[in-house]
DNA sequence: CGCAAGAATATGAATTCGCATGTTTCTGCC
DNA sequence: GGCAGAAACATGCGAATTCATATTCTTGCG
């Protein structure tokens, strides 16, 4: 959904008794959903939509990356990319370049303005993020952190949980 | 993205310097993409797209939601929620029957087959989740959902995190 | 009662997204 | 050198998603 939030009496699902409100795709999805939808309200107010952002971000680490790279990086799918980069690139934002080594490949590099819109978000992006981490446990962040990256890590580079490893509904039988 | 994983060699980006890889948001949103997309597969096999698994999901935890509410808890937009029950329906998966007393309201509920195959992917989910957590230190997996929940309540009935308490980029001037 | 306001859904047009595929450019090997 | 095969992007098109708005029904109140 990731869109603006409805500010509504939200409905609880945590505390209830059933399957969802304890299952962890579920809670990983509400809490990136909740959270990016707030964050991603001052990106619109910069003109951005949401993916823009990430990209912009991603290229703000590291400039001049290529497109698929970047596809991977920013959690976006490579043909999408491509059509986002264009209108950035209508926009002022980055511009491409062809890899003088291998020109197959199309390298995406931030613009002067884009560098700086890059920049103002990436550090009201820290801003947000301290506003959270600050209401959390000292350490719970951390840990949350480490935990993600540990699930993110399980699904890189294997293509998934090893399912040999997988019960069945049939074994505990 | 969120779709089938391409199993290539997957950029590592949790370990760069950069900000991206340390940052909360980012972190919350791959980790949830790449497990969702893991478990998403098995739901296609069964003839699913991953909004209809939701859906289904919580209809099994609660039969006869409204739509407002069943939007709300899926993480579905209300208007494309009304779409996806629309086919969900002709699929035979759930029915439509409107509130007696308040006859604005529309209650969703499971037909046979639904409430049959909802209940082997809550299954199928459950068994998912536990080939994650094994795979994690003892009780990091509960310390994780906490954290999530956690998260996920600061954006519920609040309109998101105070933004009163939030610095700005000149906070620390 | 009769109405203004608001709530709950549905609908339609406009975007966004993703899959399949085409094109161009490398690479390894004969 | 010349080819088969793979890699990296771009494109086309259909499906998914959203946003704004219409519709139907309820509620509170003058």
């Amino acid at each position: 959904m990731n869109t603006i939030a409805k500010k509504q009496e939200g409905v609880d699902v945590s505390d209830s008794k059933g399957f969802v409100g304890g299952y962890l795709l579920y809670l990983l999805a509400a809490a990136s959903d909740a959270a990016s939808a707030d964050f991603h309200a001052r990106v619109r107010a910069r003109g951005l939509k949401a993916p823009e952002w990430r990209i912009l971000a991603c290229l703000s680490d590291e400039d001049g990356q290529m497109v698929t790279q970047l596809a991977q990086l920013s959690l976006i799918e490579q043909s999408h990319l491509t059509k986002i980069v264009d209108q950035m690139a209508v926009k002022g934002l980055v511009k491409r370049r062809s890899d003088a080594r291998d020109r197959r490949r199309v390298r995406v590099y931030l613009t002067d303005s884009g560098r700086l819109l890059g920049a103002e978000l990436v550090e009201a992006a820290r801003a947000h993020e301290r506003s959270i981490v600050r209401q959390m446990r000292p350490g719970e962040a951390a840990l949350l952190k480490e935990a993600l990256k540990h699930i993110h890590a399980l699904y890189r580079a294997g293509g998934g949980v090893p399912v040999a490893l997988e019960e069945t509904e049939e074994t505990s039988r």
